[in-house]
DNA sequence: TCTTGATTTGACCATCTGGTCAAACTCACG
DNA sequence: CGTGAGTTTGACCAGATGGTCAAATCAAGA
């Protein structure tokens, strides 16, 4: 494997080009049904050659995932207690299904492996994300007590938003199948607006 | 393999014995993910054994999903254009909510299937499924040119009921991980049943 | 250019996995 | 009971898969 000292130019490349690869193969197959030599191929690199980078397959699969997670969380991160309380919230949403349409295949990565128990990511959810989750319940809970939003379930209501945005890039087969040309966002977007601004309003 | 006569008794039972069995492994761990003899063991049998019964891999999990495709669509099939619209549709979504919550394996057999492009019902999504969508949707839309309910994209409500129900099944791990000891459904329940008044009214 | 560390690869290995088969065993019924 | 169909299994096979290794090749600084 490589030194640990400043990564080089083919290093850079060639850690980038597995990543990325990963994304593509996980995303599509899951951890159990993605391959090495698949990874590796689409990576344009030979397997020894892939596995000089990263010690494992499972060392591919934790590396992308942690780089991503901070990316995944990054909206709700920034819903703002001092903004207008539906605004924030009908801005998360929206980046949230902005994040379907253009990033899917790290949507179904994560679908993935939730879906199978969270088997290598347990940690994260039970430490990070619920921290996160919590901390946004508790604004939630204030912009409610202010009679500035509906008074609701603060979780649930996250994970109505989490549900109704990510179901798009999970299930899009689905989706596609029942829709056949349409574009799904295009319906999609002004459906979930209207959602939210009526089930927020006091 | 066993003759196509009428199944004896020892058929019966293990065929019902791998049937659920491969229900377990396959919704906990995908198509790809789980082992014949994973099955097999879960079953009471041996691998061979179980491989007299039913073909192949692939040949169990398609006895499976056919098997539950119309248990998995019959709350759907229930709408009745002649009930009183929000009943129905609030009854539609309770059933769907059970059913994550009584079969959530069923759930996450087809939501694994779904995530990874549905590579072996793509069929029955875009015949079956699509043909009742759009039979129900063909309903809602009535009902919305009646000014029963709020005039809403039919398609995509009818998704948002499948993500709001199934996402509590799916996705169990982070659900729970969230919420700790508090129980998703006894909350999933009102906020559901809210958000569907609320979206609903005219 | 030369040297040294970084990079790449062909060959190989152990294990897992889906599936086969012939032989053995069990059961129901005449 | 005896017998033939139904059931079960140990042994086995071929291909896939994650991973290893020594040898070969390459790249960049002295």
């Amino acid at each position: 494997m490589p030194k640990d000292r400043a990564p080089t130019r083919i290093q850079k490349k060639n850690r980038a080009a597995i990543i990325e690869a990963a994304l593509n193969v996980f995303s599509a197959h899951g951890f159990r049904g993605a391959t090495v030599d698949q990874i590796a191929a689409e990576a344009g690199l030979s397997k020894p050659n892939l596995l000089y980078y990263f010690p494992s397959k499972e060392a591919i699969h934790t590396a992308l995932l942690s780089g991503l997670l901070d990316v995944w969380l990054a909206p709700l991160h920034d819903l703002d207690e001092t903004g207008d309380p539906l605004q924030e919230i009908l801005s998360y949403v929206h980046r949230k299904l902005q994040m379907s349409r253009e990033l899917p295949r790290e949507s179904r990565l994560f679908a993935n492996e939730l879906v199978q128990g969270a088997p290598r990511i347990h940690q994260a959810l039970s430490n990070d994300l619920r921290v996160l989750v919590d901390e946004k319940s508790e604004i939630l809970t204030q912009w409610m007590d202010q009679g500035k939003i509906a008074r609701l379930h603060p979780h649930h209501l996250i994970f109505s938003i989490w549900a109704l945005t990510q179901h798009y890039a999970d299930f899009d087969v689905q989706v596609r199948a029942i829709l056949g040309d349409e574009d799904p966002f295009e319906g999609a977007e002004p459906f979930i607006d209207t959602l939210y601004r009526k089930l927020l309003t006091p």
